[in-house]
DNA sequence: ACCTGAACACCGTTCAAGT
DNA sequence: ACCTGAACACCGTTCAAGT
C-alpha cells in the first residue's frame, strides 16, 4: 500500500515523482475535449454527450467548455468528423465495377452512422466540414467521375447519395433507440391492414409488400436507384452548366 | 359589469347563463390536446410544443397530458399527421405527365415540412401512420402504378421518395432555424476552397459547383433522379417478388 | 376512478465575479 | 487574461397522494 488516500481523493495514485498518474484532470484543450466526447459517444452514445455530462467527465463545470466549443451542435459535429475516420475508403482505389465500389463506400459511411443512433440525426442537421468528410466527398466524386457522370450532376449527386445514407441511418437507428419505435411500425402496418380497399386500392393491394426487406437490402437498392437515376437525369436548364 | 370577479379569476367573463365563455379551460380530451398542439406549432413552431409548454397552454400540469398522450414523440406525430392534411393531392387525379404530377405532390409534402423546421426532423424519426399519411402513400403509389413502375419497386420506392423530401426539409429547415447554420455552410465552402488540389483533385475541381442551385431546384431534380432510377433498377433477387 | 402536485433527474447557455 | 460558480430558464416523465 504505497499511499494512504484521504477521503477527498480515494482513487488517485501518484507516480514516484508525486505527479498524478490517472489523467483525471488534464489541462482543458479543444482536442482533449473532443477526444473525451468521442470516447463518451462510443461508450454511451451521442445522446449522453451533453455539455453538462462532458464537463462532469472532465471534472469541470459546463461553462468552461464554452471557451473551446461554440455550442452543443459544434461539439457533435466534431465528434462526427472524428468517427467518419472509420469509413473504409479503399474501394475508391481498387479495380472493379465503379457502381459496386461506390455503394461499398456509401454503405461504410452509413454503417458508421448506424452504430451511433443520434449521430445520424445530428449529421442531417449540421453538415460536417472536417477532413474526414472531405475525404469522403473526394472518394465519391472520384468514382462518379470514373463512371462518366457529368460534373454538374456529380456535384449535386454526391449530396443526394450521402443524404440518403444519413437519412436511412437516422430513421433505422431511431427504431433501435426509442422503446416505442416498434409500436409505431406496427401502427403503420395495422393502419395499412385496416385501410379500406375502396379508399386505398393501391395501398391495400401492396399490403405487407411495403414493409418487406432488410434495412441493408433497401439501403443498397436505394443507392443503386440514385446512381442509375443520376446517369439518366440532366440538371434543370435554369442553372448554368459549367 | 355582470359579475365582480375575485382576484383568483380576473379575466373570466360569463355568459348570461353563467357559463364560462372564453374556452380557457375546456375539458381535456386527446382531440383538444392535439388541436392546441397544432395551433401552438403554427404560432411558435414544433420546438415550443413541449409537454410542459402545452400543459401551460391548457391551464393544467404536464402530468395530466400523459393520460391522453403516451409521450412527446407521439404528440409530435399526431401534430404531423394533422398538418399533412394541407398537402395538395389533386395532381393525383388530373391528367398530364405522371412524373410531373408525382413531383408536384412530393413537393407539396416537402413544402408542408419546410414550414415547420422541427417537424421534418420528427417525421424522420417517428414515421406517421395517420389518415393523411395514408392518403399521401396512396396518391404516390397510384402515380407510380400509372407510370408502369413494377409493384415491388413501387413498394420500396414510395419510402425512398418521401424520405428524400423529409430529409431535404429537415436539412434546409435547420439552416433557417439555427443561428450558426450559415457559419457551418461557410465552414464547408471554406474547407473546400482551402483544400489541396493534390489531395482533393475532384473536390477542388468542382469547387463552388457543389453548392450551386436553389433548394427547390435541387429538390425537384432529386425527385426526378429517384423516379428515373426507380424505372431502371430491379430489386435484389434475395427478396421474393410478389 | 380519475387526475395532478410535486419531485426526480436532467438540459443549454450566460455572465458576474473570482483567480 | 483566463476560467468558472451559480443562476436563469427551461426539459420529460413518474408516482404518491389527493378528489
Amino acid at each position: 500500500m504505497p499511499t494512504t488516500p484521504g477521503p477527498a481523493e480515494p482513487i488517485e495514485p501518484t507516480t514516484p515523482r508525486g505527479r498524478r498518474e490517472r489523467p483525471a484532470k488534464p489541462a482543458l484543450t479543444r482536442v482533449g475535449i473532443v477526444a473525451t466526447a468521442v470516447a463518451l459517444t462510443r461508450s454511451e452514445g451521442l445522446e449522453r454527450v451533453t455539455m453538462r455530462r462532458l464537463a462532469k467527465e472532465l471534472d469541470t463545470g459546463p461553462a468552461s467548455l464554452y471557451v473551446y466549443v461554440a455550442n452543443t451542435a459544434a461539439l457533435h459535429a466534431a465528434v462526427l468528423d472524428e468517427l467518419l475516420g472509420e469509413i473504409d475508403l479503399r474501394p475508391a482505389r481498387t479495380g472493379g465495377d465503379w457502381r459496386e465500389r461506390l455503394v461499398r463506400i456509401l454503405s461504410s459511411y452509413t454503417t458508421v452512422l448506424f452504430r451511433n443512433p443520434a449521430l445520424a440525426r445530428s449529421a442531417l442537421v449540421t453538415r460536417p466540414s472536417g477532413p474526414h468528410y472531405l475525404e469522403l466527398l473526394e472518394a465519391v466524386l472520384a468514382l462518379l467521375a470514373e463512371g462518366g457522370v457529368p460534373d454538374d450532376r456529380a456535384a449535386w449527386g454526391v449530396d443526394a447519395l450521402l443524404q440518403f445514407g444519413t437519412a436511412t441511418a437516422a430513421e433505422q437507428s431511431a427504431r433501435d433507440a426509442a422503446p416505442h419505435a416498434q409500436d409505431e411500425h406496427d401502427a403503420l402496418t395495422a393502419a395499412v391492414r385496416n385501410a379500406s380497399p375502396q379508399a386505398f386500392p393501391r395501398l391495400t393491394a401492396l399490403g405487407t409488400e411495403l414493409f418487406t426487406g432488410t434495412g441493408e437490402d433497401r439501403l443498397t437498392w436505394g443507392f443503386h436507384v440514385l446512381i442509375n437515376g443520376l446517369s439518366k437525369t440532366a440538371r434543370p436548364d435554369r442553372t448554368a452548366t459549367t
